[in-house]
DNA sequence: TTTATATACATAATTATCCTATGTATATAA
DNA sequence: TTATATACATAGGATAATTATGTATATAAA
């Protein structure tokens, strides 16, 4: 029973930024595994997202890569530049924000 | 200090569906005032993305209308048709799920 | 008086983001 | 030899929202 993935429009980038600042590097097919597990697998991140995500962040300047041969196959290493580890703490709050109203909205604001 | 509204993308229709469960009926000047009142200015609901969105869910069955006329001006009120408040609730639902996920993913779940 | 703002609806054109489908390539299990 | 997993990439299409524009009335400000 996965979610509706319409409503992560937005998200990925906050996503990848996250999971790379956890993480020192991490490669393509990594991070589609590694959103699999912490949803248990409601979120499929498809290939299609996220490569063409990857080189955005890659072309602002917020992604660096290195590339590395495994086993005979080419893995493409990304990790946070100096500006992506600042723009991950604004996206994080950003959607925290995002949550906030959006509980606020819909009356799903937990008593805490 | 408005939110990134590009993460609101998808929310939209839960937000006038859930909007609708709470009031008998609203027409689309009063929605995005009320968004504007409940977010204290922060999320501003375009006219391009409400109004299309209405006729949307009219269309879909979701959504009754009747008309008046207040002031000279033409008022169009929606309401919640019978498969209206049923869809509000798996709405409702997904949109737990969304940010259940969502903060799993980002580490924002706050310590219960 | 005419300009700006608020109220009230609507839609066309553009932009952004994501998904589907497809392609290349290697390794391993069935 | 077929399917599945690993690993990257991109073209084409779908969806949804934004921007811009249009119509129309009422009122406050300049």
């Amino acid at each position: 029973m996965a979610v509706n993935n319409e409503l992560f429009k937005g998200t990925l980038q906050t996503i990848i930024l996250n999971l790379l600042s956890e993480n020192e590097k991490m490669y393509g097919y990594e991070i589609t595994q590694k959103v699999k597990a912490i949803t248990q697998g409601e979120l499929m991140l498809k290939e299609g997202a996220l490569y063409p995500a990857l080189h955005k962040l890659e072309a602002e300047g917020l992604l660096e890569t290195t590339t590395e041969v495994v086993e005979n196959r080419v893995r493409k290493y990304y990790s946070l530049s100096k500006n992506g580890e600042k723009e991950v703490v604004n996206k994080l709050q950003e959607a925290k924000d995002f949550i906030a109203q959006l509980q606020l909205l819909l009356n799903l604001k937990p008593a805490i």
